[in-house]
DNA sequence: TCTGGGGTCCTAGGACCC
DNA sequence: TCTGGGGTCCTAGGACCC
């Protein structure tokens, strides 16, 4: 998908097409998630501290991300690659890799007459657009390498393909960074071995890669520049961790205060890992310092659990280990060595943790919900974060543009409306309540091709009763 | 008002075992 | 009593991806 989250605030929000919309932290330490087009012009890209971004691109709409909304435009998008194939790899809310071979679709024996990868993909390009309203980016190849390239030569909202045979010479030329898996420090290592090209890459010869990168990187990395890629789409993949973590607005210095949040995390990572069905063995705390400098620390449980007041302990014994004085600007806690839950593993987690052994397997007890989850996001809506669906009593649905010396800014538009207009409101009028993000979908003059059968629960939340419509 | 959050995979050293 | 070789597990850190 092109600019994936950005592109869903603007189809949900009309009067934010052809402006550039930039979504992420909007906190002091927060950082780009996603740049419309619009805004890359300006030099704005994800990853960017969003100080910066507001330098380079101060007119922008700077919106929070809404996960929930777009994880249910993933999965209508996801549904329709799984009618291509049963054999679809999510990489992430916005990209998978899909194997056609896999789904029969070329005509069988795994050959496919020419240009028929080529109508699949504009076909799916066609389906996607008319199911959400947006615009995604495909590239076909023969291995997940190669169709991973294509796609990014594709972006935006094109298709590429790399025919069988053309590898090689068309990779030759590129830069190291093209290939998936060299980043910065590896760009410089063969920088400095006066490699700069794929070609480069191949030319070098495997013992000199390996020597310079190491036998897993360095093996693979020559593979792939001659154009060798046999690994398979995998589906359904389970997890193999769980990690939660906060950055905090100014730096924790005060011990209490930083178990305080420990125990927080622990009980947030808990609550994601039993909804999950799983449980873990080993606990890791990660704790960012003032300077930037990351540390781990972690501890491996005799048994799996998904207990939290086991993890909640194993966190506290962890960070205490760490000299935080200096103060501390990040805390995470996680999960790993993940196995599927099974009631024999409370023994285990009992023995483990040094409680007493006896304690019955009783029902374990909730996932703590209460401190983290609902807390943070009360006071995330009293304060009216900017992006955010409100509903107004006489105004029907919007959005919320801006806040400040008590005053709210809502745009009352919708997805399939006309841009909307602008009104401003004290920022505890009764009549103005937060509400569910509509879907880009909603509000289409033509009806969608595919629906979401299954809601995730977080955002099933039915709309508040007594609300007129518009 | 520099640098998010959630992941994966790899490497390397030490403990431990046969 | 000059000290092998291989395997696994654990811990910590780092590169990379979206």
């Amino acid at each position: 998908m092109d600019a994936f989250y950005a592109a869903v605030e603007q189809a949900a929000k009309p009067s934010l097409r052809g402006k550039p919309v930039i979504v992420g932290g909007l906190g002091p330490r927060g950082v780009v998630a996603t740049a419309s087009y619009e805004a890359r012009v300006f030099g704005v890209h994800s990853a960017m501290p969003m100080a910066q971004a507001r330098r380079l691109c101060p007119n922008a709409a700077y919106l929070t991300p809404r996960f929930g909304l777009y994880r249910r435009v993933s999965e209508v998008v996801m549904g329709l690659l799984r009618e291509l194939s049963p054999l679809v790899e999510p990489l992430s809310l916005d990209e998978a890799f899909v194997d056609l071979q896999a789904g029969g679709a070329g005509g069988g024996a795994g050959r496919w007459p020419a240009g028929a990868a080529r109508a699949v993909g504009e076909r799916l390009r066609r389906d996607i657009r008319a199911a959400t309203g947006l615009s995604g980016s495909v590239g076909l190849a023969g291995s997940k390498m190669l169709a991973k390239i294509a796609s990014e030569q594709a972006k935006p909202d094109g298709l590429v393909v790399i025919p069988p045979g053309t590898e090689r010479a068309l990779l030759a030329p590129m830069p190291v960074r093209t290939l998936p898996g060299v980043g910065p420090a590896t760009a410089q290592t063969l920088r400095r071995a006066g490699i700069a090209t794929v070609g480069e890459i191949a030319e070098a010869g495997e013992a000199e890669l390996v020597r310079l990168l190491g036998r897993a990187h360095g093996g693979a990395l020559y593979a792939m520049a001659q154009g060798i890629d046999e690994r398979p789409v995998v589906a359904e993949r389970d997890a193999k961790s769980v990690s939660v973590e906060d950055t905090f607005d100014t730096d924790l210095t005060d011990r209490a205060r930083i178990q305080a949040e420990i125990a927080r995390l622990a009980d947030r990572c808990v609550a994601r890992l039993r909804a999950a069905g799983r449980s873990g063995r080993t606990v890791v705390v990660k704790v960012r310092s003032y300077d930037f400098s990351t540390l781990t620390r972690s501890e491996t449980l005799r048994g799996p659990t998904d207990d939290p007041a086991v993890v909640r302990e194993a966190a506290a014994r962890l960070v205490e280990g760490v000299d935080t004085t200096a103060g501390v600007r990040l805390l995470g806690v996680g999960v790993s060595g993940l196995a599927d839950f099974t009631q024999e593993d409370l023994f285990a987690q009992a023995g483990a943790a040094g409680l007493p052994g006896a304690r019955p397997p009783e029902p374990a007890p909730p996932p703590a919900a209460g401190r983290a989850g609902s807390g943070r996001e009360t006071e995330a809506v009293r304060h009216w974060l900017p992006g955010l669906d409100v509903r107004h009593t006489r105004y029907g649905p919007g959005w919320v543009q801006g806040s400040g010396l008590g005053r709210v800014t809502v745009r009352f538009e919708r997805p399939g409306s006309p841009p909307g207009r602008v009104r401003t409101f004290a920022v505890d009028d009764p009549e103005l309540e937060p509400s569910e993000p509509l879907p880009p979908w909603d509000g289409q003059v033509s009806e969608p091709a595919i629906r979401p059968n299954v809601m995730s629960s977080s955002e099933a939340g039915a709309p508040a009763p007594g609300t007129p419509s518009p």
